[in-house]
DNA sequence: TTTGTTATTGCAACAAAGTTGTAATAAATT
DNA sequence: AATTTATTACAACTTTGTTGCAATAACAAA
């Protein structure tokens, strides 16, 4: 939505999602980006992005902070309705590309669903 | 599991499920229960109480964790796959009693699901 | 009902994640 | 180059939840 400047802490930022296949914590973001970005900025920074429609954020089963790139999600509206999936092992996290359809609910308005499903990953399942 | 004792701190927890509809937020619980038990006791009571199978939690849109009475719970192994609630409007958090089916997916193990959906309740809906 | 064992409690201090105000700085615009 | 406006660092703070420990309460056994 806003304009986006293109200051160093957002190329830094971008740039360690550019290189990652998976989402990454906020808090793990700032531990990289120690020593070059500082903490707060680096959660206004995500936030803008996710303000733009580059990143989406949801939370994992501690209830901390995950970003990861947007694929189809558009300026107007996030279309991050896909599950996200946390392995047990080794705590890493992705968007799953499968549609989980949820029911109507009498007498309630779904507006939104977030859906976090855990296991293990492709590495760690054997 | 762990044998529970009938203490003040258990009781006044109790009571309040009781005479609550909904889930309720651990701190919100502690507010309440202000003056009465100290904020740890409340939760290493939530915690017990959920070891042994009496409530089941689970973590709202901002991370904070909400408590609720336990139906279908085992104490050998939680039921709480039902997806919750949370009204956008009023804040209340409520279970569901639906069925979710989440999709096989390929190379993972899904050991486990939390659904959380938003919208307007009920009361709010109009 | 008293005694002994063990779980529970209150307290204070701590920890982690995230937020906020503000002055200084850097981007983009003119 | 000057001006405007967004962005940044920093430090201080907030919120939610956790931990160690000594005092206390619950329960079982005598």
């Amino acid at each position: 939505m806003g304009v986006i400047r293109k200051t160093e802490a957002v190329g830094l930022v971008l740039k360690e999602f550019k290189k990652e296949a998976h989402a990454i914590a906020a808090v793990e973001l700032i531990k990289r980006l120690d020593q070059k970005i500082n903490k707060s900025t680096v959660y206004r920074v995500l936030d803008k992005l996710e303000d733009d429609g580059v990143l989406h954020y949801f939370l994992d089963t501690k209830g901390i902070k995950w970003y990861a790139l947007c694929n189809d999600c558009s300026k107007v509206q996030h279309q991050d309705v896909h599950p996200h999936f946390q392995c047990t092992e080794c705590g890493s996290v992705d968007c799953l590309e499968i549609n989980v359809t949820i029911p109507e609910i009498a007498n309630r308005t779904i507006v939104n669903s977030q859906i976090l499903l855990s296991g293990k990953c492709e590495l760690c399942i054997n």
